[in-house]
DNA sequence: CCGATCTATGTCATCGTTTACATTGCCCTT
DNA sequence: AAGGGCAATGTAAACGATGACATAGATCGG
């Protein structure tokens, strides 16, 4: 007698098994499963009870190759290590969650090669439609949208020829009013630190922080404007850069780009005896909620992370209904609370959008 | 002459139609896709040639349903947003990718019900594995394995009588450390705040708190204990409760389960006007960046995430391998870092796994 | 009581691959 | 020159579900 081999996988049971067991066919069963209302109640539960008792769990790759559709969406983000986008991951997975679709998640690591790859897995898992956060904005999508695959670019536009959903958020004026604000203080020697060229968001945020220094007349020091990797190291790298010049007027004030940054820039101020807010005014994109910890805390700015995950993926669910409509662009505002630390406001743009 | 719709989805092409076109049969294509060295290479050539030029994409459904196997694996995660399973799941990602796996992702907000459905889900996905961060130790995965589909348990263990590779972190050894070293500093008030008390690593550490309590011949006081949601809101919470108690003797120390907790333990401290490592000291599982930026820092237990989900993967990659062997468990060892802030030491253990 | 109509269910081709097996040449040996 | 062996490719039956169409039985009006 030979040991019950718990490893030995058991052969599935099918919708066949199911259809002998109840002694129907295996259109019947699949109408059941369907709650096809033409079957007969008493039919319909002596096939459930034999799905039951067989323990049988429908095959989905089946159904999908049949159906041609499937119900799953590839998520495809930079860095599932960055806060910002797990919010936004999270904001995509409650609203593919409550409509029924699997999420299959890719990260990329800023890598145009991972990207690559993983769009191309995308359209061999038959994925119903591709929620990104391009590496650039010339990201290989053109092959999805051929196929009339839906795609949705987050956080970061494509090429404004392709057809795709878009949504943004405004971070090139938030990045001005943080920058007025430390004019306003009487700062002068401002710095920025930022992401990679190539990533969007970053050059927009250096766009803001030059737009606002020239509309108050300063002079623009490129000196001061320090293209990082989007991480802790990348912030550690730039700020000792930026702090460590010999014989130049001393950094002010500093915009930071994301709360990866942020830690990085605050260690190296923490290292060289400098008091954030008081010898150096900072200013970071995301907030994170240990900013509010630091005496005195630092000022954030807040964006809407989760919301902008969910505005994606009610855009693709939209669009999975109404194929043919042109594509659109959200944008989302990001805020910087007041001065004297009142709660960011609500804004009327993204609640609307959110219904 | 109708205008190119954009929308219309093109009919894929499939391996027949690339057939057709390089003039073999679909076997040949497969064979070729397949780097079968059967094929004559000026035959391969032709196929590539003719998949190229007609953008054929393989239908990996089609695949799966035919191979009986999948190449997806299915994340189940308790929390998107915590820092400590985002590094886990980094691990696992980077495993899965180099060995040519997807991973479906899902989340379960450590809510048993939504657990359940994505067993179901990743069951009618016919995923080839299945790693997870269970909400209790009697999540329903019996059917899963009763079908031979390997699962990993990471971080959290499942019912013993359950053939499933683990791999933990010995927390309650980590806390019982930070609780001894808490003594040692002459604490004596000295409370713990934990999560959900159905989770396993809550309930360890707090084990690991009444045993270094109990071994310094200390009372254990069960007003000083606090479960609470693994998050900054429960953290908040607790504290609240914790130093809110009029008429008993002050917190001296506190242990805190992780790291979102932490966040909401520290503002509370502030409201009141405690400093931490000060009036308070404050020892944090998890070693989040940020820790090190308060005045003076506080405390973390170093916590290996991203070599549990390392070990994890290659935990699953090599049942796939070899199925029928005897379930494994992985220990891996948090470390405290010394006093004088040295870094954490090298585990011998933890380096050989990952070998 | 017959045909029309309707209801409940069955048949079977299909989705796009893979793969066991069959087939076709060709070369080589004796 | 016949036949064995091999290399390269083709044929066709799966995989598990779906759904258009067919069919059998019940119901009903005239």
């Amino acid at each position: 007698m030979a040991p019950p081999q718990f490893c030995e996988r058991p052969a599935l049971t099918t919708i066949r098994d199911v259809a002998r067991l109840a002694e129907v066919s295996t259109a019947t069963v699949s109408r059941v499963f369907a709650s096809d209302p033409a079957v007969r109640p008493a039919t319909a539960s002596r096939v459930r009870e034999a799905a039951k008792q067989l323990g049988y769990v429908p095959n989905t790759l089946a159904r999908s190759l049949r159906q041609q559709t499937s119900t799953s969406w590839a998520l495809i983000i930079a860095d599932i290590e960055n806060p910002f986008l797990t919010q936004v991951t999270r904001g995509v997975e409650d609203v593919a969650q409550s409509a029924g679709y699997s999420l299959v998640l890719c990260n990329t690591d800023e890598q145009p090669e991972k990207e690559a790859a993983y769009l191309n897995s995308a359209e061999q898992y038959r994925v119903s439609g591709v929620l990104i956060t391009p590496t650039s904005a010339t990201s290989p999508v053109d092959q999805l949208l051929a196929r009339g695959l839906p795609v949705i670019t987050m956080d970061r536009p494509l090429r404004p020829d392709l057809a795709v959903d878009t949504v943004l958020i405004d971070s090139r004026r938030a990045a001005r009013s943080a920058v007025d604000r430390m004019i306003a203080h009487g700062r002068r020697q401002i710095a920025c630190i930022t992401g990679p060229r190539r990533v969007f968001t970053a050059s927009e945020r250096v766009l803001g922080y030059r737009e606002s220094l020239l509309e108050a007349g300063l002079p623009i020091d490129e000196q001061l404007i320090h293209y990082a990797a989007f991480n802790e190291q990348g912030g550690r790298q730039a700020a000792d850069e930026l702090l460590g010049r010999p014989g130049v007027a001393p950094v002010e004030a500093i915009l930071v780009a994301n709360s990866m940054m942020a830690v990085g820039v605050l260690q190296v101020l923490r290292e060289r005896g400098l008091r954030p807010s008081v010898d150096v005014e900072i200013v970071v994109f995301d907030d994170a909620p240990w900013t509010g910890l630091l005496t005195p805390a630092i000022s954030v700015i807040h964006q809407p992370a989760y919301e902008l995950g969910q505005v994606a993926g009610k855009l693709l669910l939209d669009r999975l209904r109404t194929p043919g409509q042109p594509a659109r662009t959200v944008m989302l505002t990001a805020t910087l609370p007041a001065d004297d630390d009142s709660p960011p406001r609500d804004d009327a743009l993204t609640t609307a959008l959110l219904g």
